[in-house]
DNA sequence: TTGTATGCGTTATCAC
DNA sequence: GTGATAACGCATACAA
């Protein structure tokens, strides 16, 4: 009857539909917004019947949220990163926050083009789980987003969250290695085991280097003598590679503690079936993280576990804290490590 | 000197500073755009110089195209999905796109709700790993977006990729079960096997039930008793205690398919530590998919391959193509399994 | 409450 | 080849 319009948009047909306003519409998506709740409603279902939903980059332009977290890894396909990616991403989701992937280049370092990159989609925060990226270099990178930092700090000298000390600039996850190690320490030590090794994971990575420093401080606190550190680099292969090594070159060990499951499982299968040594009555092995292999029948590792559902929930915490207060003092939040006894230790 | 402008964009800054318009900083970083060389690489240094990126929400609105790829999975942390995950986010990353992660929830199927979350980014294309989903519904719910259909055909009845057939209404991705299969029942079979068991995946899921069906069809065409079906869902708790349950109340088998490798893993640990049996020399196993752990020497598990780089490949090249030409007719991409013999066949 | 008008950052169209 | 200008889809300040 009445003319057409030269063309109109799918919200505004909505619109149309519902005799009222095309901002009656946006305001009906957005439940803070002023609408009578009866015009919400009928907004809302003409909507559903017509399969319109807002669209995210005229929202992004509109009020400068993007409602992205920008994740950046090394791997997603390691079991660890794919266990955190998988809760992140649950998480932020029942938030409103979608996950934008990013993969690093071949080793840990981030490369400055991949910054870049992302920042063209302006992610409202971003993760970044290469571990060897200084915060500064993140912030200059994301001066909109807030990237979240992982810290490693050495428990022996870093007095801990305290804002007075003006250590943490940036909001950071501190994950404190020490409990876990001490109770892997305190058991193997109660087992009479007193020559310690350890494989280490990527030398680059602050996940080694605060493990391998820990465990030398709580060997040294109890009059141990220090580990053996045999080079490694997180993988299975290297684990295996690294154990026979280890144990063909030299006395060997009685106790090794790998830097993650996944090289300890390669650390069992030498131990076992190269070096013909039997676990746990002649060598020791704990790893670290408690990745869901860890308690296949195979290996049923004893190992020191971070808890990926308290450690992502810290960082969604850090992320919509962050978001809600763009102007508050660095935020930190803490998570620790616990052992986890399965039948690799005696 | 000159009065300062109200509150200039940091791509106005840009121009000023180049003395170029606006539109020629737009153009700068648009490659096949017409833009004198010189002015190109100077606006491109001062960007790069002042940090300055286009904004990707700012080009989805006036493009139509986001350059994100959804991605709608029910496990990140399932190895196989995240070697997957892994490998298309590399080949998207290389090709402009960014991957944007869903999770669906409990189970396999896919709630509507997240389909239109997913749609307010309005993803250049949507893949789904949930493959209990018709691929109706989802060209239903992304109008604009193209999705990406994985299809297990029956192998004995599909013609294959006849456009005649009239079969294939949307692009797809055809894994084709039948090679790896017909490779390993002959090796079975050639080693004196006759007594197969399938520990089943998930029921929903497709690349279960073609599994099953491929192999029954092999194990027919060879005058072979059927397999015994055990049901499970993919996991390793799940086949491990499945086999358990086949084995003590009843006649067990002399050659276990598993649906994938994570349940063969735990079918293999249950033979050997709960049941006491030889593998491979009492009872042979094979799995699906030869994600890295197949390869680990406690497992070392004979499997069905899928080249996760070759699928990957075949998935990027539907998007792309698609992309490209939003008429052209359906695409098919077809991939193949082969056997890759270890230590658990005998 | 509601509608109108404007701006978010970018590219495409159109003149030059 | 280049610069002005009008969209793109949304949220909001402002006026009603």
């Amino acid at each position: 009857m009445a003319r057409e319009d030269q063309r109109q948009s799918i919200a505004e047909i909505v619109a149309d539909r519902a005799k009222v306003s095309r901002a009656a519409v946006s305001r009906a998506f957005n439940p803070k917004a002023p609408l009578r709740a009866d015009k919400r409603e009928l907004v809302l279902r003409i909507a559903e019947e017509m399969n319109y939903v807002p669209n995210m980059a005229g929202r992004a332009l509109a009020t400068q949220r993007s409602h992205l977290v920008g994740v950046i890894v090394p791997h997603v396909c390691s079991p660890w990163e794919s266990l955190e990616i998988d809760a992140l991403t649950t998480a932020l989701q029942d938030r409103g926050f979608a996950t934008l992937l990013f993969k690093t280049r071949i080793d840990r370092s981030l490369d400055p083009k991949l910054l870049s990159y992302m920042r063209a989609y302006n992610p409202d925060s971003v993760v970044v789980f290469t571990e060897n990226v200084p915060p500064d270099q993140l912030h200059r990178a994301f001066d909109q987003a807030v990237p979240v930092y992982v810290d490693y700090p050495n428990e022996a000298t870093d007095p801990g969250p305290l804002p007075e000390s003006g250590m943490h600039r940036f909001d950071c996850l501190r994950v404190l290695q020490r409990d876990g190690i001490e109770q892997a320490v305190a058991l193997l030590s109660g087992f009479g085991r007193r020559r310690f090794a350890y494989l280490a994971g990527n030398p680059k990575a602050q996940a080694n280097t605060a493990r391998l420093r820990t465990l030398q401080q709580v060997l040294a606190a109890r009059g141990l003598p220090p580990a053996a550190v045999v080079e490694g680099d997180f993988s299975y292969q290297r684990g295996h590679d690294a154990i026979i090594e280890l144990f063909r070159g030299g006395p060997g060990a009685e106790a090794v503690f790998a830097a993650n499951d996944v090289s300890a499982f390669g650390a069992l299968d030498a131990l076992r079936h190269a070096l013909g040594l039997r676990v746990p009555e002649e060598v020791s092995v704990v790893g670290f993280d408690d990745i869901d292999q860890a308690a296949w029948r195979s290996y049923d590792l004893t190992t020191i576990k971070i808890d990926v559902e308290e450690r992502v929930a810290a960082l969604v915490r850090l992320i919509l804290q962050r978001l809600q207060n763009r102007a508050a003092p660095p935020l930190v939040e803490t998570i620790r490590t616990k052992l986890v006894v399965r039948s690799t230790v005696a």
